[in-house]
DNA sequence: GTCTATAAGTTGATAGAC
DNA sequence: GTCTATCAACTTATAGAC
């Protein structure tokens, strides 16, 4: 019995999906120079002139890919955000996206890693044509800061730029070395969460089991 | 009228280290399988058949390319750390320690941060073979933040391998996205040490211009 | 030491059978 | 839609002239 599909769940896009998600996988274990037609064909059980069939060229999947990946991390971490009431304060609001984008990145399929870990060396040409999205999901976290900023929550002191940049890089790296351990990515989230708006010195309730809960005040100078 | 040389500066040995500097260029700016003998040829003015009288092929190279970029890094910091008294406290030799290692990667060469751009998709052989560099580097750090929390700089709290990550992770994103402007490197890096140590969030002294000199206890709460 | 020439293999992409 | 066959270009690496 053959259920009438709608157009966009037919074998041919079936097809397509699989070899984006063989793509996927494969730019980012080997990257997107190193990969070559025949590896995603095998991956995705097909021969690699097949391909051309759905697609025009290796550049264009590539592009698929990376508009898939930010996509997705975007989509994901923007609705959680946004579920929360609005009037909470602005850090909680980043500790949810922080924990999305990373949950995103190192739990949800091989489309936001090979984002991450090909953008910085795919031809130029694609680096544009993907561009505009990363430009929206970076306002929304610029807009998160400076919410967070008028709030009071972060020291006007810093340079809001250079944080950003800091708290993402620190985020992206994981998928160099992150391994799924005894914590969970919630824990491992909010560890960084108090990272960041606490930092690793000590508390004077340095009894205290649980770093998340520590007071923020009543720190001990440190030099 | 030709200066004796001894054995590491002769013009072999020169024309090697044109084709290192132009390797590790190319490598760090279009990744280690797109970039081909014939564009490490054209960058280092020779023909490409011409560096196999140099190097036996171009996994060789990209090897040296790391160790050397390792190697700089690492001797740099070691010497600025040891520079310091003994007995300074952990946080201050990681202070100088951050600095350095943020200096090499931004500022001296291609080699430093073409071994952060290209190690992750690297041929797996070439990685294991520069990897006992890499954890020489590994273990100094570890070290240093084992004695940071010893002194009770950092609180017992944190997983110490955890964020040593996340502050590399930071670190050496860096070269995706830093540009040098007004801010100098020290000021860069003494703001990242700041934020490591006592988080973003806002002190009671608001109104102080400089976020270096801020006391570190007298935190309000954020929630 | 560097060159030119070329081998031997692989690549992205196309054409046409089925 | 997928296959096989094939092309032209390019790749790493070698051989031998200079």
């Amino acid at each position: 019995m053959s259920i009438p599909q709608n157009g966009t769940n037919n074998k041919s896009e079936r097809t397509r999906q699989r070899i984006l998600d063989a793509a996927a996988r494969t730019f980012r274990d080997k990257g997107y120079a190193a990969t070559t037609l025949n590896d995603i064909a095998n991956a995705a059980r097909l021969r690699a002139g097949s391909i051309y069939y759905h697609f025009e060229s290796k550049e264009q999947i590539l592009e698929e890919v990376f508009d898939i990946g930010i996509k997705r991390i975007s989509d994901a971490v923007v609705r959680d955000v946004e579920a929360l009431p609005h009037d909470a304060p602005p850090s909680e609001k980043i500790r949810v996206g922080m924990e999305t984008h990373l949950r995103t990145l190192l739990q949800h399929g091989p489309y936001a890693s090979a984002n991450i870990r090909v953008f910085g060396q795919s031809p130029r040409s694609v680096q544009l044509k993907t561009m505009r999205m990363r430009e929206v999901y970076e306002d929304f976290w610029r807009d998160l800061f400076a919410e967070a900023r008028e709030a009071g929550e972060i020291d006007r002191n810093f340079d809001l730029s250079l944080i950003r940049m800091f708290l993402f890089g620190a985020l992206n790296w994981t998928v160099e070395w992150y391994k799924p351990g005894k914590r969970t990515l919630s824990e491992f989230a909010d560890e960084v969460w108090t990272l960041f708006f606490h930092g690793v010195g000590p508390t004077v309730a340095e009894h205290n089991d649980d770093p998340l809960s520590v007071s923020p005040h009543g720190r001990l100078p440190l030099e």
